[in-house]
RNA sequence: GGCCCGGUAGUUCAGUUGGUUAGAACGCUAGCCUGUCACGCUAGAGGCCGAGGGUUCGAGUCCCUUCCGGGUCGCCA
């Protein structure tokens, strides 16, 4: 650079500026060579400005502007000067005035790059991940960034205004059982020993509590060793909060205070409060999911009743044998799906293990469908006025076991909404999923799980059932929604040692094993704890609901791909045998 | 691990019932061009059709295997 110095950023000129030196540096975003005048528009993170160069009025550093390409990083002294009227460019916000040049100087030349620096760049995902930092110069990826940025600065502002501390916790800790697949790091120093990276930093913040800090908060990165998604990385961030001296009531209502300030602050829209509230049991019945997404109808409704003395077996059994038959009202639906249509949302339902999807077609000159033969005239009068169904409604029942009633429907629901269009992209429904279950059995492993974690206090009135129904047991733990996307949970803690170790023993663990595992934990609550409970957000889903993304690799800088590789590191990679040796670890071939 | 979609030029894609020398657009290179902003015009370079095997007189195209990318189910306290 020499002597020179930047003076502006490119973005940011304007007709304010005319008649200014200035000094610029940038990226060549684009060129256009008319042999004795070139334009090159000069592009940094705030924008892009065009640069004249003029052969008449250029000393030799024309012919360098000759050699510029796509890419070259370039320092231009030039005065800014108005543009004649028909010359003006419209789609930039720079396009009043431009850059006369005075001097170039070339920083850096570029090879030709893989794809052009441009939104819309309909490029593979694979090769913008080889390339990220050529990916993160388009502007598209720069507001995701800045979103995500304001994001966080907008938490953190409002946690400190509340009197919450940010406080780091190891991210080299310790294996603990339950929950996700652990990475694990091996100990140099302890043969056979592994520290695992954390899942989340949930014990370290409960000690947090113990320790009198009161309010903590961090933007906490997490590890978790499962299969990717469009919406889950194998690193994470959460934005974690805990608090003492609190119940549910009072960590609900601080984050809603925190998302309606996030939206307010990042996009300028205003949220009422307080947030709609779904019991997981009334979210379970109505959306046949425990993150609905509220922004339109399509509703099950429970048929059971009617179903049980049918003569359609399969209806029958399924109620029978404890489960349920439900169905969904697809509006207007009877003409509008062919056969053929029907007959995919049947396969879509086999995908969430239903067995069938049973329908009925009102049509004008009365109701199509293969099972009404099964029933009465009063049943199928009972079946259409419970799904209030109208001439030409398809009305969709799946009959099975509960749990795959509702995700088949709940599913079924969400592609109904899809092939129709119902969905508003331009709505933020927010809402509080609360009462979720405490335990559920595990069939594989003979016991019942913690639905969300070990350390979840049950509700007060419900501790009795710890003895006698545990499946019943509801927790005080809750959940944040955004447009059927589950944002955050949380819960209340146990903090009394005795309902802790009622705890343990109810998911199996005996005393030894619990106190093997959680005994630094269960040691620490003797020591006078406080009564606490927080919450967690996904960092990245958040980012990526509020600029209507569907994939997270979209507001991360530097994502790991579906097989957790990451193509521009090349990571994971072999290692040195010696490093290997110094871990005591032997790879099995 | 299962299922679905995809893999052809640097990039995004087309490629008919299997049939001559595999195309287009953008990008790239060179030349011309003083008001462009998707600059224009002319010329040109650029291909292991993901890989391997098979069927066939003949395969980008059909079959099998395999690798890679995306989505999804399982999994994700």
């Amino acid at each position: 650079m020499g002597d020179w110095k930047r003076t502006h950023m490119c973005g940011i000129l304007n007709t304010g500026h005319i008649g200014e030196e200035v000094t610029l540096m940038g990226w060549t975003h684009k060129r256009r060579d008319l042999g004795g005048l070139i334009f090159i528009d000069l592009r940094d993170r705030t924008g892009v400005v065009q640069v004249v160069f003029d052969e008449q009025n250029c000393g030799d550093f024309f012919k360098k502007a000759e050699t510029v390409r796509s890419e070259y990083v370039l320092a231009v002294k030039g005065i800014i000067v108005k543009r004649d009227p028909e010359t003006v460019n419209p789609k930039i916000p720079t396009g009043e005035i431009e850059v006369s040049a005075k001097q170039l100087k070339i920083l850096s030349a570029s090879a030709t790059p893989p794809f052009s620096i441009e939104d819309n760049t309909n490029v593979s995902e694979l090769v913008r991940l080889k390339y990220r930092y050529l990916d993160l110069r388009r502007a598209e990826m720069q507001r995701n960034i800045i979103l995500r940025h304001k994001i966080v600065k907008c938490v953190r502002d409002f946690l400190d205004s509340k009197g919450f501390y940010e406080i780091e916790t190891p991210m080299l800790t310790r294996s603990t059982p339950e929950g996700a697949r652990d990475y694990l790091v091996p100990s140099r120093i302890h043969p056979g020993r592994f520290y695992a990276l954390p899942q989340s930093p949930q014990i370290f913040k409960q000690l947090l509590m113990l320790s009198g800090c009161d309010r903590y908060f961090q933007i906490a990165r997490c590890f978790r060793d499962e299969d990717l998604r469009a919406d889950r990385q194998p690193e994470f961030t959460q934005i974690d909060i805990e608090m003492s001296f609190v119940d549910v009531e009072d960590v609900l209502s601080i984050n809603e205070l925190l998302l309606a300030e996030v939206f307010k602050k990042t996009l300028d829209v205003d949220i009422s409060l307080p947030l709609p509230r779904l019991t997981y049991r009334e979210a379970m019945e109505r959306y046949g999911s425990d993150k609905p997404d509220t922004r339109f109808g399509l509703e099950l409704k429970d048929v059971s009743d009617i179903a049980a003395g049918c003569g359609f077996k399969v209806f029958a059994n399924a109620v029978e044998q404890g489960g349920s038959v439900r169905g969904i009202n697809a509006k207007g639906c009877a003409l509008k799906f062919s056969r053929r249509e029907i007959d995919s949302l049947v396969d879509f339902v086999k995908n969430y293990d239903a067995k069938g999807l049973a329908w009925i077609a009102v049509e004008e000159d009365g109701l199509k469908s293969p099972i009404t033969k099964f029933f009465t005239q009063e049943q199928i009068s009972s079946l259409l006025g419970r799904l209030q169904a109208e001439t030409g409604d398809l009305l969709l029942f799946v009959a099975d076991r509960n749990d795959v009633v509702f995700q088949a429907l709940g599913q079924l629901r969400l592609e109904l909404a899809r092939r129709l269009g119902l969905i508003n992209d331009k709505k933020y429904n927010l809402l509080w999923i609360t009462e979720f279950p405490l335990l559920e059995y595990d069939d594989e492993e003979q016991r019942f799980v913690a639905v969300h974690h070990p350390f979840t206090s049950p509700m007060d009135e419900d501790i009795e059932l710890l003895d006698t129904d545990p499946g019943k047991v509801r927790a005080k733990a809750y959940d944040a929604v955004l447009n059927g996307v589950e944002l955050g949970s949380g819960s209340i803690r146990i903090h009394a040692a005795e309902l802790q170790e009622k705890m343990f023993d109810v998911l199996g663990f005996s005393y030894e094993k619990a106190y093997e595992r959680f005994g630094f934990l269960m040691e620490a609550f003797k020591y006078g704890t406080p009564p606490h409970g927080g919450f967690a957000y996904g960092l990245d889903r958040l980012v990526m609901l509020l600029l209507g993304r569907d994939s997270i690799r979209d507001v991360i800088a530097f994502p790991k791909m579906q097989n957790a590789s990451d193509p521009l590191t090349d990571a994971p990679s072999e290692v040195e045998p010696k490093q290997l040796k110094e871990l005591h670890i032997r790879v099995d071939e």
